[in-house]
DNA sequence: TCCAACCCTG
DNA sequence: CAGGGTTGGA
């Protein structure tokens, strides 16, 4: 699900797992692990733009995350570990987004500022998808989310 | 006062 | 991931 939401309400959440019983606890416990993915994204993609940096890369737009990359790796590595289902394009356009912004901002001194990472939460919290119905059909119990 | 989001840690 | 602490907005 993290595919294509990276920051879902409470109410989409429970609109994605009818068959789960919501109260507070369990609200705030899968808010949370949203927010658990999204710190893991950002460090992984923190960490790649400044490879790039170093590697020599100038151009921003050379930073396209295709399946085969390392990058890709981890991450799928991390929320699809068991390749449960296909990782859409929209998330991998959204990841070399990001990790280009990431570049951008490192690139141009930009994280000087403590604070200098707000801008990009910024950009890609409005990048969320569509989660396809077929997550809402049960057709994947619980294999959105995994321990 | 509540809570999503963030930061830091284990 | 889970815990615990901090924070800004409703």
């Amino acid at each position: 699900m993290f595919f294509f939401t990276r920051y879902p309400s409470s109410s989409l959440l429970k609109a994605y797992f009818p068959d789960v019983q919501f109260n507070r606890c369990i609200t705030s416990q899968m808010i949370k692990w949203f927010s658990n993915f999204r710190e893991f994204y950002y460090i992984q993609m923190e960490k790649f733009a400044r490879q790039a940096i170093s590697d020599g890369v100038t151009n921003p737009k050379m930073l396209v995350i295709l399946r085969d990359s390392e990058l890709f790796r981890a991450l799928n590595m991390h929320y699809n570990k068991g390749n449960d289902f296909e990782v859409p394009d929209c998330f991998l356009e959204i990841a070399s987004l990001t990790l280009q912004e990431f570049f951008k901002a490192v690139s141009s001194g930009k994280d000087a500022d403590p604070s200098w990472k707000k801008p990009i939460y910024k950009i890609i919290s409005k990048l969320d998808s569509d989660i396809p119905e077929i997550f809402k059909s049960s057709s994947y119990p619980q294999e959105l989310f995994r321990n």
